[in-house]
Formats: structure tokens, sequence, C-alpha cells
DNA sequence: CCTATATCGTA
DNA sequence: GTACGATATAGGA
């Protein structure tokens, strides 16, 4: 017990304020009760503690009490009845806080001191005071400048929010002198923030002059007559009094009665169990995990805290759904309520897309970037000359700081007139190279949110100027985790549901079809009305839609499957794909001699030439002039010509049909592949390069477009071919991994199916187990027959199964298909069991849930047209499986690229097509690639949940994706 | 010129 | 029976 000791002292009420507008006020735990200053705090707290003598102070305190003010008056109010009078309440979501950061100094095992009539200031200056006279050092947590003039030899401050300390230097720096001249320097130059009078004229700079001319206020204001500028004199004279008032306010008091003495701050260890239960109930997730590892406590088996918050009633998220449609005025307002409240006010405020400005120079620029730093968040929008994001130009920026309060900056704006050629950059357009640096420091900066509406086209056009935007939010994002299956996610249709706005369509600026003109030849007269306002409403929406994230308990689903894997596609989608073009152009030669050979053919055995594309002639001919049975009808009423009908009539022996669905087939491929895949081959990368939607599906599955590269054939043999074209560059090879079975896997999990299990852990041919099951045959006397129709019922489970569907499948009768069924059903009752209570959840609460609580909603579930019933029910019971199965890959994916650098692999992960990642690695690194792929694949539930079924991932290395598959 | 429909490729 | 996107045709604007 050498060791000095070492008082740490923490300001906790101005860091209550700080933590408070540091974060994006809109942190809320799942039940609405606002936690944002509570976890900002927490998180000082822990950081403090965990760094120990590693951190900015440099030492381990042997005590340690966070200070607060008291509510109420104190004695400088009976000084001085104007003392911080100006100050407005606190804000409304602020007050429940109080009472929990008081409760976490408590978790903390720290002294959580107050003391009714005194600031914390007081009680800050009269411990150090006591601890110096005890020859303790002392360190205050805070920033706070009233403070600063207790620095002294022995006495420091640390603002661990700027990470600086704060010693005799930076305090002399701040005011111009000594920290024991800092009251005199205050009295004269006063504060407006807490209205301290001071002498007028004089601001800090001359104050620190004056006292280190003359000393002391007192002495100052003896001599004052002999000040030489006039109008300084004559204050000095005239506020004397208020100057010796102002010192009064701002000199620290040293001898507060306190309520504990220095023993009882001694440093008490950490609790684990108790800090954990606290942070828990809280959801402070990271935070619990970080202390429950620290201090060896095992999370899961500690019980959250049940907190009671003043000024705060939590809500019954039963009653949420009840509260929603309830009269108004018979019930107290909720938390959930509060987040529709939200919503609510920032929808009423109109939209006035005339008043945005134009910013044209780089001062106008730098006023918004420090605007954004000020409050923390900005939304940003973009706009460029191409859909294309591997392709598009940067035409401007768009910025949005409050609602209503928006600009726009063009960047690359031509004039229209010149004709072909095209006129020149439009006058006062801030420079692209010295606007896109100045953009860059903000987009990058850590301390501002950046908030967008499907920001993955502005990081990838962003990236290719070398901007990596973080930390962001995404208002495409944020819709589709809440509201997927009740409506789509577009800008243009969110402002309209939650604003009642509709912003100008893109048209209308631009033009559309033959005259549509790109955006860089917009004039910036329509250019920054259209373009500010995507800005302006992104904002609003964001306002509107993230505080609903935690009402409405989605935020993991948001934070862990939908943020992180944004960036993660974005570098794929960079990546590309290499496409071969002459296996492409061979191919489509092949198949339009194919083509014309059956053309012939087909119209010879028509007897007059037609156009086999449309299905209408294509009708005509097969069902009204040769006269063979028309089978199905179509939606409108018109045969339908579909491959099943054309096979059952070839099947009869009918020639045209089958070779109508030969020729279809090759149109197909050449259509829609080899004619059109060159034409999405980068000119610049020489690659392709596919877009991902991440919000497309109601069930969480990805969506691939411009192109498709997620329905590429595979099934038959002259498809297969266009996989050949998808090749590895020089000296590497493409892997693709793909999970053997996962939705059964998912299915048997989740309805608990003890054969399902059992044939899963043994490795079994699932669809054989079930024909053998279903249809009693031995596993070793299997038809191919009979495990095809147990392998169709068995798709048909996860798709919400019908004896219509079935039969269709099968082509047996729907009686024969409703015994199958049947039969299922009494072998694995727990199917039917898991069915039933799909759909009972999916009526009663209006959505159904993945195992990682992503929500998909079935708005007329409760439809009374049996046909728009069923069809929910059958997605419904779909989208648990198919969706968790989406869920599973996400995990994966979001996890694969830092298991692949931390294992020094250089494999880059390509594509994925809802089962399968594809990669493309360098020759000798195939076997370890496929290793590490492996682990992370079938690890991804974990640790979150633990799969009651093994995952298994199939994964095979080659040059093309033909063979790799 | 734009949109709806039919068809078919994938998991 | 689920979930998608691309293509060509056809018909109304």
């Amino acid at each position: 017990m050498s060791e000095k000791p070492h008082l740490f002292l923490i300001d906790g009420s101005s860091y209550i304020f700080r933590a408070y507008h540091a974060l994006p006020p809109l942190t809320r735990k799942s039940d609405g009760l606002p936690v944002g200053a509570v976890s900002g705090f927490c998180n000082m707290l822990w950081k403090l503690i965990a760094d120990g003598d590693k951190g900015i102070v440099g030492v381990m305190p042997t005590h340690v009490a966070v200070i607060f003010d008291a509510k109420g008056d104190t004695f400088r109010n009976a000084i001085y009845d104007q003392y911080k009078a100006q100050r407005p309440p606190a804000p409304e979501d602020l007050v429940p806080q109080f009472g929990l950061i008081r409760d976490a100094v408590r978790a903390f095992n720290i002294a959580c001191i107050e003391l009714e009539g005194y600031e914390a200031d007081d009680i800050i200056a009269t411990y150090s005071e006591q601890a110096l006279a005890e020859g303790a050092d002392v360190t205050i947590i805070g920033s706070d400048k009233d403070l600063m003039q207790l620095v002294r030899p022995g006495v420091m401050m640390v603002d661990t929010m700027k990470n600086k300390r704060i010693g005799e230097e930076e305090v002399a720096e701040k005011f111009g002198v000594s920290p024991d001249k800092v009251v005199e320097v205050q009295a004269l130059a006063g504060d407006s923030v807490d209205n301290v009078p001071g002498v007028p004229g004089i601001g800090i700079k001359t104050a620190a002059q004056l006292i280190n001319e003359y000393g002391d206020l007192e002495t100052l204001l003896e001599k004052a007559d002999g000040i030489k500028q006039k109008k300084r004199r004559e204050n000095l004279i005239e506020f004397a009094e208020q100057a010796r008032i102002s010192k009064e306010l701002v000199y620290l008091k040293r001898d507060v009665p306190l309520p504990l003495g220095l023993d009882a701050l001694a440093c008490c260890d950490l609790e684990g169990p108790k800090l954990v239960s606290f942070l828990k109930a809280l959801e402070f997730t990271t935070l619990t995990r970080r202390v429950a590892e620290a201090t060896e406590t095992e999370a899961a088996e500690v019980e959250a805290t049940s907190l009671e918050v003043a000024g705060w009633e939590a809500a019954d998220p039963a009653a949420a759904s009840e509260s929603a449609d309830a009269v108004d005025g018979d019930k107290t307002p909720g938390p959930l309520d509060l987040a529709a409240k939200m919503a609510a006010d920032i929808g009423a405020l109109p939209i006035d897309n005339q008043s945005y400005q134009t910013v044209r120079s780089m001062e106008e620029l730098q006023v918004w970037l420090d605007e954004a730093k000020r409050i923390g968040y900005v939304a940003v929008d973009t706009e460029t000359d191409s859909l294309d994001a591997m392709q598009a130009n940067l035409v401007g920026v768009s910025l949005a700081t409050e609602p209503g309060k928006a600009c726009y900056i063009p960047l690359a704006h031509v004039s229209g007139d010149g004709d072909m050629f095209g006129g020149g950059l439009v006058e006062g357009q801030i420079p692209l190279t010295e606007a896109v640096t100045a953009l860059k420091g903000m987009l990058e900066d850590p301390s501002i949110l950046k908030i967008g509406q499907n920001l993955k086209y502005d990081t990838l056009l962003l990236s290719r100027y070398d901007i990596e935007i973080a930390p962001f939010d995404d208002t495409l994002l944020l819709s589709y985790v809440l509201d997927a299956g009740k409506h789509g996610h577009g800008m243009d249709e969110l402002s309209e549901l939650w604003l009642g706005h509709k912003p100008i369509p893109f048209k209308e600026v631009a033009g559309s079809g033959k005259s549509q003109i790109t955006f860089d030849k917009v004039e910036l007269e329509k250019a920054t009305p259209y373009a500010a306002e995507d800005a302006d409403v992104t904002l609003r929406l964001w306002m509107i839609l993230k505080p609903r994230l935690a009402a409405d308990g989605m935020t993991s689903v948001y934070e862990r499957l939908e943020r992180p894997l944004l960036p993660v596609l974005r570098r794929m989608e960079k990546r590309g794909v290499s496409v071969d073009r002459q296996i492409l152009s061979q191919l489509s030669g092949t198949f339009a001699q194919g083509m014309a050979g059956l053309e012939e053919e087909i119209h010879g055995l028509a007897g007059s030439p037609f156009n086999i594309g449309s299905p209408k002639q294509l009708g005509d001919i097969l069902f009204g002039e040769m006269g063979l049975p028309g089978g199905k009808k179509t939606k409108t009423g018109a045969w339908s010509t579909s491959a099943s009908v054309l096979e059952d009539l070839a099947a009869e022996g009918h020639e045209l049909p089958k070779k109508v669905v030969e020729w279809r087939q090759l149109s197909k491929l050449k259509s829609t592949y080899t004619d059109a895949l060159p034409h999405f081959i980068n000119p610049e990368t020489k690659r392709v390069h596919t877009s991902y939607s991440l919000a497309a599906t109601s069930t969480g599955r990805l969506a691939s477009s411009d192109p498709n590269l997620q329905n590429i054939p595979v099934r038959t043999e002259a498809g297969r071919k266009i996989r050949t074209a998808f090749v590895a560059e020089n000296g590497n090879k493409l892997i693709s991994a793909d999970y053997s079975q996962i939705e059964l896997r998912v299915l048997a999990h989740m309805a608990d199916i003890p054969q399902l299990k059992k044939a899963f852990e043994d490795g079994l041919d699932i669809h054989a187990m079930t024909a053998s099951e279903m249809f009693h045959v031995p596993l070793d006397e299997m038809d191919a027959a009979t495990r095809r129709r147990a392998k169709a019922i068995n798709f048909g489970i996860i798709y919400g199964i019908s004896a219509f569907g079935l039969a269709n499948q099968l082509g047996i009768s729907r009686g024969e298909a409703k015994t199958y069924i049947d039969t299922y059903f009494e072998r694995f009752p727990g199917i039917r069991d898991y069915m039933e209570a799909t759909k009972k959840a999916a009526r009663e609460q209006g959505y159904v849930e993945t195992i990682f609580g992503r929500k998909i909603h079935y708005p007329e579930i409760n439809s009374k047209n049996p046909n728009m019933r069923n069809f929910q029910e059958r997605a419904a019971i779909n989208a648990p499986i198919q969706g968790s199965a989406a869920d599973i890959l996400r995990r994966a994916m979001v996890r694969m690229e830092d298991a692949l650098s931390d294992a020094s692999l250089s494999a880059r992960m390509l594509l994925q097509v809802h089962d399968e990642l594809i990669f493309e690695v360098p020759e000798g690194e195939v076997d370890d690639t496929i290793k590490v792929v492996r682990t992370i694949m079938e690890n991804a539930p974990m640790p979150a949940l633990q799969l009651s079924v093994p995952l298994k991932v199939d994964a095979e290395a080659a040059d093309n994706w033909d063979e790799a598959h």
C-alpha cells in the first residue's frame, strides 16, 4: 500500500448532456424507452475502467465517485436570481434517463453523489481540496470550463470524450492566465451559457490581459479609473458590483458538507453479474458482451434487472396494436405511441421544394459540412448520369440536416445547348475534385452518421471516387426490416405513405423515353428542387423510421443482417465476375442454328409461317387451325401454351408442340443469356457487375438484376453450357460452396421433427428417407420414382403444400395428392403442427418470423377472398423457412471477408445464389479457402443460435462455374 | 411510348 | 404449392 492514492471525480451531469447530444437522438430500448444518454454514459465508464492505466488518464484510481447536480435551486440562485435562468428544461426523452444513469453508476459499484443546494462542481471542488490535503492525486473526468479553476499540481482534468488531458498548460491556453486566476477572468468575461453577467464589452482575451496586468479582480476594480480605453473604463466602474457577483457565481465552493467521506469512495471490485444484469435490462448488447467477457460472467445465465423508470411506463407490446386503433384520449401515451407520434409530427410538416439552396462555392459548402459535424448526422444523396453505379459519373450531391433544410451541390452539370458536342461546364459550380475532397472528410468522419436511401448505389459510386462512407443508416433497409410484406420501400412510395408528399418525378426534370436527358444536362434551377428534395425526404423518413426500429424490436435484424451486408454486397458488385465473350457468342451461333432448323420444321408442320414466340399466334395454330384439345386456360381466358401443356400434347404424339418446346428453350437461352450477357461486360473492368438488392424480396432473400446472375441455367445440358462462360482469371479458380438441403434442415429444426433431424445427423438421403417413411419401402430398395414423389412432397411442404399444387407437380389426381399429404402428416405430425401454428400466428399478429427475428407481414391473411387468403397462408408457411435460410447465408456473408483475410487468404467472394456462394481464388489457396468458407457457412447461425440440425456445405473448385458447381 | 401478360430461367 | 428477374409480344395511349 505504498502507492499514492488517486481519486477520480467524474462530472456526471455534464456527461449526461454530452452523451445525449453526441448520439443520434433515436436510441431506444425495444419498449421505446430512450436510452441514448445512458448508453453513452455506460460506455464512457466502461472504457475508463477497461482501459485502466493504458487509457488516456494513464493511472488506475484507488477512489472513484460520480458527481451529479441535484434537482432544484442552489445557493447561487440566492446570490443572483438570473443564474442559469435561461436554461430550457431538459428534453422530454432525456428526463427518464437521469435516474437510469444513477442506477448505472451503482451497477458499476461506484459511489454516486449529489447534494441539494449545490452543483456537482462544488462537490468536486471540495473533494479535490480534501484529497489533496490528505496527499492524494486527483483526476477530474469532465470538460466543464468552470472546473478548470481547480487544476493545479496534483489535480488534472481529463476529457474522455475528446480524449484530451487538461493540465495547467491547457488551462492557461484557454483562459490566458494560470488556473488560480481563472475565476478572475470568468468574473470579468461572464458566461452567456450560465447567464453569468460579467462586464459588458469584456471577453476572455481582454479579461486575461487585464488580470495579467493587475493581478486580480479587486485590484483591477480599485484601479479601474486608470484604464485608458474610455468605454472599458466606464464599464468596469459601472459594472464593478456585477463583476463581484460574477466572481462569486463562478467560484467553486470548497467547503460543501460532503455526504460521504473520502474513505467511502474507495474502489470496489466490479461485480460482473450485477453489472451484466443491468446492462442486459437496457439491451446494450455489445457492452453486455464485453463486460461479460471481461468479468468472466455467463451472460446467458444472468437475468436482466427489472427497471423502474420514473416518468416512463413501459409498453406492453401486445397492447400496441390495440392502442394504435384506440380512440384518442382514453390512454396515456406509451413508448410505442411515441414512435407513432414522431411519425405524425414529422409527417405533418409540409415540404417546400422551392426553398432549397444551390451550393456554388466552397464557403457555402463548408457551412453545410460544419452543420453536419455539429449535429452528428446528415442525409446524403448523389446525382449521376447513369443508373449503373459502376459506370456512372458523379454529377452532384445533395445534403439535408433538418426537415426542410436541404441543399444541392452541382458539380458536373453541362449546358444542354451545344447540340451534339454539348456545352461546357455550367458556371458557378465547385470544381469536382475540390468538392470531392471536402465531402470525403465528412462522409468518412466517424462522428457523422450518413443517412441515405439505397446507399449501396451511392457508396459504390463514391468508392470509385476513393470515398468510403461510414457510418451510415439506410432508410430503404429500415423500411424493409420494419415493413416487409406491407408495401414497397422505394423513396417515392415511402414519401407518399409517411409524409403525404409526392416527390418531383424524375421524368419531370429529365423527360422520358427517347427525349430523356441525363442529369448532368438538367438545368440547375430544375435540378436543385429535385435533388435536394430527395435528401430532405430521406432525412424525414429516417426520423420516422429509426425510432420504430427499437419500438418494433427490429434493431438486431437491422444491425446484424442488413446494414453490415450492404458494404459486403457493394464489394462483390464492384469485383464483378469474368465472363468469356467468345464462349457466349459461339453458343449464340449454335442456338440460332438450332432455332432456324426448328423454325422451318414448325412452319412446315403448321402449314404456314407464324411468330413462334407469340403465345397468341401459337395458340391459334394449335387449338384453332389444328384443332388440338386445349388443356388449360390462361388468366385472361386465352389458351395456355405453357411448357407443361405443350409437353402433354407432345406425349400424345404431336410433333409440332414438341418442336416448339425445343425452340422455346433455345430462344430463351439465346435472348436472355448468350445474347444479353455480353452487353453487361463493363468496358473498363472487362467483367460483369450484377446489382444485388437487399430489400426486394419479402422473405429476406437477395435479388440480383442487371443482369440477374441468380437464374443462370443449370438444369438442362444446353443451358449449363452458359455456365462455362463464367470463368476464373488466369492462375485462379472459381469455388462454388452451397448449402445442402438448407431449407429442409431449417424446417426440421423449427418444426422439431425427430426423424428428419436424425436423418440429417446420419447424413442420409433425405428424400429417400421420406419416401421410406411414407411408402414403407426399405432404403436399400428405394426406386427412383418413389423417391421422386417424396422429393416433390418435401418441396411442397416448404412451399405451403396444397393438393392442387402437388397433383400438378406429379401429374396425379387431386385425390391421390391429398392421400399423399395425409400420409405425410401422419408420419410427420410435427410438420402439420408447425404449419397450423404458423398460420395461426400470421392470422393473429399479421406477421411471421424467421429464427433470427426477421418479420414478414401478411396484411391480407384474413382476407375474405379464399384465393387471396390461401395464397397468403402458403406464403406465410414458406417465409420462415426460406427467410431463415436466407438469414443464415446473410450471417455467413457478413463474416466471410474478415474470416478469409484473418486466414491470410486472398479469396474474393463474387456471387450469391440463395444457398450458394461463388469465390475467385488463387490456385494455390483453393484448399485452405474451402476450409474457411465451409467453417463460416456451417457455423453461421452461431453464437446467436445453435440449430438442432447440422448444416452441410458442399464446395468444389474449377476453372468455370459449370464444373465448380 | 408505356404497361400488362405469358413464359421460363434460378433456389 | 414459395421466392425472384428478363424477355418478347400485344394492345391501349
